[in-house]
DNA sequence: CTATTCTACTGAACCGGGCAAGCGCAGGGA
DNA sequence: TCCCTGCGCTTGCCCGGTTCAGTAGAATAG
């Protein structure tokens, strides 16, 4: 053990033991007196937790782990590039709402941000079930054939999916209805009057931006318009890049459905220096709702989910989870559609 | 041990035991041999590593901490309101630099995201600490008579504080010169012709802050110019309602300094909304950079400096500590002023 | 040919809790 | 008086590693 070289020495971090022998009774009587179990009279009990608190006394964690018990530690792997981490509000949002629960639930939260490697965010949830030091795992951003589920249920490891359903399978999952929110905002776009629409896409191999291509596609067919979406990485720059081609084109879109805040800023930004005005010229709505969508000028028509909500429940079915309640496959209340100032009749 | 009660039943996890039962060897040279220590023939020692192998087995975290080890986890608390939190794109970009020192030397990171009460903080430090869940802590913005310090050397818990330098304390730190930031800003403010400049600062609540107002001051003094800082919290709306007091006011200054990305983009939303263009009639600089400020147009002249290389070098002297090797204090390099398009000298 | 050293192992204690089994003693019923 | 029950506590083993103190046998030295 390494201690700070401080000038004041460390306290000296009490056991079980300790206690026992200052009250001259054995570990057991401690213990059973401080997880509130029958076996010590309630006078013992009393001086046992008065002296714990005095020796300001913790439960080592290896210790209870290594007998059986849970370890309290949920983990969760980000798999992106680092620079791609940075662009998405949509984390630490959903970061916020698992905290919450898990602090409530007397939990904590692993974390491990990687690249976007399959093979080492497996590696990692094989690390962590072996070593024991996690519970379980909430699983983000799930990906079109998806190898993390059959390895968290090869390992035999607690898990949720953020997104599914998913078929023969009993992991619990919970997922947005991508499907009701597309038709949500063709609807809309179709209700201004816009025939000529273009949804700039982030990558197909997450699986909700395949299904929100899906839905867009299906709703343009019932509402009887065009739609082509495009695909980009979620940086600003191929936003931008897919959008300079876009407006460039004869015969532009009159409104363009981007898949997240950043991209319709950079998106904004394009119109701006090619000095197409918004919403005069071009509607612009953003499939992911931030505090971006209302920082710039015009603000952005975006769809909005409870996203710390969504993190609350991952982590709340996870726990569940490990305490032997699976809850199933849940779905998440439809997105709002926030209308701002980027959305307006086409000229 | 609850199980994931999936269709196929879980690998059943390994010990030692299990290893060296199977070889026919003891305890013993199972964990000389897996710990590359002197003691087994070569021989055994690789039968033994393929064995393990075979079997999957991973060293129980909870075992080894229990035998006197390190845990292996560095703890990490943000200790700021959520919604502030969603705001700072520093905080994702730091962590991100801690991840990656921490992934290289095994380690990982126990995040905790809690509402702003410095008890609350020193409580989880002392749990943390007293369930030896965590080997350090990094402690993150340096607060103005901050009761952390105290707290981590009263527990012996190694730490690294990013701020200072503090006096009469051994604790490692390591900070940015704000002051040397604050005459970079100001010089180039002043050579382009502002004579009338405002600063927008964060909640003076943060030490940086205060340093931060600090050099502002003493630079202007230097080079002969008016500045008046106003203080807010790091969100759009308050930056958003300093910049409207500030352009409506009679004399107006001719530019603004903002604490940060997101305060800037908020003054730049009021000054398009009040008509006053950019640069022409105002400069606006951010004191941090992000994506953010290239994302928008005119794109943000901004300070910039390698945030994920603080949080890796703040992760490296944590893990240093541990091992029992304090580097002290380290001061980092100074920020880069990146122009872009907000700046231009005055009408 | 013995004395010493070294190699390659084994056995057992230990870390700090959890928990099953056992044990002495008091009180109650027959 | 004896038996039974149950309270309140103790003993002791378990979890899965680490580590120290041996020890048998082979190699080397004198």
């Amino acid at each position: 053990m390494v201690k700070v070289s401080s000038g004041v020495g460390p306290i000296p971090r009490a056991t079980m033991g300790d206690v026992a022998k200052r009250l001259g009774i054995s570990k057991a009587a401690v213990s059973y007196a401080l997880n509130g179990q029958p076996g010590v009279s309630s006078e013992t009990r009393m001086r046992v937790l008065a002296l714990a608190k005095e020796l300001g006394w913790y439960a080592s964690s290896s210790a209870r782990a290594l007998s059986g018990a849970e370890t309290g530690v949920v983990g969760l792997v980000l798999s992106r590039p680092s620079d791609l981490l940075t662009i998405e509000t949509f984390f630490i949002h959903f970061l916020s709402g698992v905290e919450k629960v898990l602090t409530e639930r007397g939990s904590s939260l692993l974390l491990r941000v990687i690249g976007e490697h399959p093979e080492a965010e497996i590696n990692t949830y094989e690390r962590w079930w072996g070593e024991r030091r996690v519970d379980g795992v909430i699983l983000v951003d799930e990906r079109h054939q998806d190898l993390r589920l059959s390895a968290v249920e090869r390992l035999g490891l607690p898990a949720v999916l953020c997104g599914g359903p998913i078929k023969g399978s009993s992991l619990p999952c919970l997922w947005t209805d991508q499907g009701a929110d597309a038709t949500k905002v063709m609807e809309y776009l179709v209700s201004l009057g816009h025939g000529r629409i273009a949804h700039v896409s982030g990558p197909p191999r997450f699986v909700h931006e395949r299904t929100r291509r899906r839905g867009v596609r299906r709703a343009a067919k019932t509402l009887g318009v065009v739609v082509e979406t495009h695909e980009a990485e979620y940086t600003g720059s191929q936003a931008a890049d897919v959008t300079r081609r876009l407006l460039d084109q004869p015969g532009p879109p009159t409104a363009i459905v981007y898949a997240s805040d950043v991209m319709a800023l950079a998106g904004l930004g394009v119109a701006s220096a090619l000095g197409v005005p918004v919403p005069a010229q071009l509607s612009v709505v953003s499939w992911d709702d931030s505090y971006l969508t209302t920082l710039v000028h015009p603000a952005v028509t975006a769809l909005w989910r409870d996203t710390p909500a969504y993190g609350a429940l991952a982590a709340s079915m996870l726990l569940d989870l490990v305490d032997g309640r699976n809850r199933g496959r849940m779905q998440l209340p439809a997105s709002t559609l926030n209308v701002r100032e980027t959305t307006a009749p086409p000229a």
